[in-house]
DNA sequence: TGGGCTGGTGGAACCTGTTCTAATTTGGCC
DNA sequence: GGCCAAATTAGAACAGGTTCCACCAGCCCA
């Protein structure tokens, strides 16, 4: 990523991490990266889309994570289980943040649906990789967040759907979390309790 | 509701049925609902409160459709998925209204937290209608969106979170329907295979 | 060397959500 | 009728996202 990029970015999520969605006042973000406002503008669409550049880079660092050491478990319940412990408390490890990167993914934007669908499928990546207890294979040169999906191969169409249905879930409870509707371990409880019943029938 | 409140809301919906969340341009409400700027203020939070009252006001529709002629179906799993179609048709009817309405409910503001809260109820008292092929209870007298939970009776832990989960799906999808990344058909189907084997157990 | 091109700068300007204020109206009550 | 409190109004003012513009700096290439 263009350095002034990544200053912009790291920038914003400092100031996120900091106050929240409110806070990541495009003014002081200019100011804090020593670039002037237009700037801005010219590498990313919006606010949101500069938060979901944040959110790329969340991604990167759960992926590295990831790839470092792999989700431990003898059966893909367990696995998966720990996967969504791990993104879960990942990402509310700065709550502040968490919400802002959230509500600008839910913001609806068409603008930003293929970088949504990225994540998406880099999401895919680690939650199949944890169902099959694979390695995740190496990240590839972190396009900024619009990168082609790389699934696992042999996924049959069971467990795509099953990984489709596991990330509904979880964006909705982040969802209900950022609002005060459920805390962390509920989030975490409810991503626990659900796949008895899909996953069961998918354990060797 | 109070007359006054009623007309903003109505006009809040007209415009975002024209132009999305972007139309509802509270100036142009005010004028077209014939108050003050300030008055919108007293009735609503924020735009995004005036929207989710919009939600409220949607809800009850939807209520009432169900009210007069439950779900089809010999079923759980064919009367819960006719529900899901008829909200989701219902809901895609006016496309740009319903984005509106989604990106505030996907606001995550703590503020609406109750509003949204009563917005699961009544969805669940309505799914749970479906499952047990029961008419739904009369609806009561329309609170600002914030009416207190009224679940049909003898719903089981599993049919709670059976009907949590299909909520969490649904709302997700419709987010991803907003932004562009599933179509309406999409979404109805999603919600149409996902129930096997969660729902074929509570079949009578 | 010099001319254009690309990307950057600074700052004004615009739009719209939100807040504030002072004046006015409304509705109930003696 | 007269009075008080609460609701309403018009409109200014403020804040922050977004756009625009005039101008500058480096850089490639003839």
């Amino acid at each position: 990523m263009n350095p002034r990029a990544r200053r912009i970015v790291d920038t914003a999520i400092d100031l996120a991490e900091k106050g929240g969605f409110e806070a990541v006042r495009l003014r002081d973000v200019a100011a804090e990266a020593d670039v002037a406002l237009g700037t801005l503008y010219r590498y990313f669409r919006s606010k949101e889309d500069m938060l979901i550049a944040a959110l790329s880079s969340e991604v990167e660092s759960l992926e590295a994570r990831i790839h470092a050491r792999p989700m431990p478990g003898a059966t893909p319940l367990e696995r998966v289980d720990a996967f969504f412990r791990a993104a879960t408390k990942g990402l509310m490890r700065r709550p502040r943040l968490a919400r802002a990167i959230l509500r600008a993914a839910a913001s609806g934007d068409h603008e930003l649906a293929e970088k949504v669908a990225a994540f998406h499928s880099r999401m895919s990546a680690m939650i199949l990789a944890a169902m099959h207890g694979d390695p995740l294979p190496a990240a590839q040169p972190s396009g900024n967040g619009a990168s082609a999906a790389v699934v696992a191969p042999a996924a049959t169409q069971d467990e795509l759907a099953i990984s489709a249905t596991l990330q509904h879930v979880w964006f909705s409870c982040l969802i209900g979390w950022a609002g005060g509707l459920m805390g962390q371990n509920e989030v975490i409880d409810r991503m626990g309790t659900l796949r008895r019943g899909d996953l069961d029938e998918d354990e060797e």
